[in-house]
RNA sequence: GGAGGCGUCGCCUAGUCCGGUCUAUGGCGCCCGCCUGCUAAGCGGGUUUGGGUCUUAAAGCCCAUCGAGGGUUCAAAUCCCUCCGCCUCCGCCA
């Protein structure tokens, strides 16, 4: 939810994130209008409601005759106050609805457009030329099969299309990925953070999720309960509803989750391997800031984005992503892409988002400002690893013999050089 | 799944039976001030959150807020209903 405030003393800022987005921009009339609307029928409210309150007043201390005069005024008035606290009601309710369609101010220097007019940032680390080691590289999932890490056939026949199991070397690869990827958030200072993969529909409708994403949520009808797309869900919801400390700096927390997506509407999309899955597993940085310092710390959480990256020694590039494609509750967005060699292109291995105080807001979450009141908080999260980066891992590190040598950092954790079929 | 108990403005707590001076009591903690070699103690004051109004701003005033949402009533912390959470016991169970 976007503030109130700057949308009255600033509309125009806010005309102008509603067109980058490639979104109607006369929502903000309308939304100006509702608020006014919203504010007169309250005063309008409050003040006979006021009224009422002192005659109830007069009605506990007096007797016989007056009393009963007395009762037949308020009685009268006691209708209205419940017609005028309806109609206050109705505006409120009206107002609520209006100002949710409104996606947060973007963050000045993002590009406009949509999905494909991103700005690539920086390219990290050079392709590998097959052509030249003499070899053809093979997809993931065929590396995969060989090593009989990942078994999509029975994934399909247990759970259905877009399912798997990683097994043997695949299992521990996913281990000692995310294991890596914990430990460096720990040691960054993140509180680790094992969360509920199953959250309740305010959560998810105050994280964001139910609104353009509704489609990708699965949902437990039985017991209304959505699953989670990400952990950012219940870290978001964590603090929902209080005013934290941030005196001490801002609150970090590192979620390790599963993480579910229905992938409607991509029918035919990445349907071989373990890139566009239903349920995959995920490290994910969550912080709450003073908004003052959001900026600097989306720059840092991308710098621990690339830290991790760096790990496995794979070639990326980062995209600023362009405003029509950073979903409703980010105001800048920077996703890591790596190279993926069989595809010829990059794909997604991180994403940063700054939902600066649109996610909190909607959320409730406030904290002490140094004058001693309340201010909305800022959130941010960013991707630490995916199952998805085992993609990743497997293509840029293969050897003609289809075995794949196992990135440095993570060999601690796997007990392993290199991955050898058979 | 069943039975019972509980949920009050940071923490503890009075109030709920029997609706109206509840504008929610008291203690602890915290903040400000006084006093004081210093500290402690003592004394005085303040201390939920959200919104509205007025103002350059602050103060003030008003509305809402006693787990959440409905209802009854002229009037609800208090009565009724639904839901949520916690505790105790029973049943069931990977």
């Amino acid at each position: 939810m976007i503030d109130i405030k700057l949308l009255r003393d600033d509309p125009d800022v806010v005309r102008a994130s509603q067109r980058a987005r490639g979104e109607d921009d006369g929502i903000v009339d309308e939304v100006l209008a509702a608020e006014e609307q919203r504010r007169t029928s309250l005063t309008a409210y409050e003040q006979l409601r006021a009224e009422q309150k002192s005659l109830g007043k007069q009605v506990a201390a007096a007797q016989g005759e007056e009393k009963a005069a007395l009762l037949a005024r308020t009685k009268e008035l006691s209708a209205r106050v419940k017609d005028l606290d309806a109609t206050a009601g109705a505006a409120q309710e009206r107002f609520d609805t209006l100002v949710r369609r409104i996606g947060n101010v973007i963050e000045p220097g993002v590009p406009s457009g949509g999905e494909d007019d991103y700005v690539v940032v920086e390219h990290v680390g050079t392709p590998r030329d097959f052509a030249a080691e003499g070899f053809a590289p093979r997809d993931h999932l065929e590396l995969a099969e060989a090593l009989d890490a990942v078994d999509m056939a029975r994934g399909a026949k247990v759970s259905g299309a877009r399912f798997y199991f990683l097994k043997g070397l695949g299992a521990r690869l996913e281990m000692a990925l995310l294991a890596t990827a914990m430990e460096q958030a720990v040691a960054t200072g993140f509180v680790p953070m094992v969360t509920p993969t199953l959250v309740a529909p305010q959560v998810m409708r105050g994280a964001g999720f139910l609104d353009a994403h509704a489609d990708e949520v699965y949902r437990l009808e039985a017991d209304d309960l959505y699953l989670v797309g990400t952990s950012e869900v219940a870290l978001a919801g964590y603090h929902a509803e209080e005013i934290i400390d941030l005196s001490q700096g801002p609150l970090r927390y590192a979620g390790s989750s599963t993480c579910y997506r229905r992938e409607a509407g991509s029918y035919g999309k990445d349907t071989r391997g373990i890139i566009r899955v239903h349920q995959f597993n995920k490290i994910e940085m969550f912080v709450y800031c003073d908004p003052a310092q959001a900026a600097a710390e989306h720059a840092r959480l991308l710098a621990w984005e690339r830290e991790m990256l760096a790990k496995i020694e794979v070639p990326y590039r980062i995209i600023d992503t362009a405003a029509g494609d950073l979903g409703s509750s980010a105001a800048r967005k920077f996703d890591c892409e790596a190279w993926v060699p069989s595809q010829g292109r990059y794909r997604e291995l991180t994403s940063t988002s700054n939902c600066t105080t649109f996610q909190a807001r909607r959320l409730g979450t406030r904290f002490r400002s140094e004058g001693g009141g309340t201010q909305v908080a800022a959130t941010l999260n960013g991707t630490l690893a995916t199952t998805r980066w085992i993609v990743a891992i497997l293509e840029n590190h293969q050897r003609a013999d289809g075995s794949v040598v196992v990135p440095e950092a993570l060999r601690p954790h796997l007990g392993l050089d290199v991955l050898t079929p058979g």
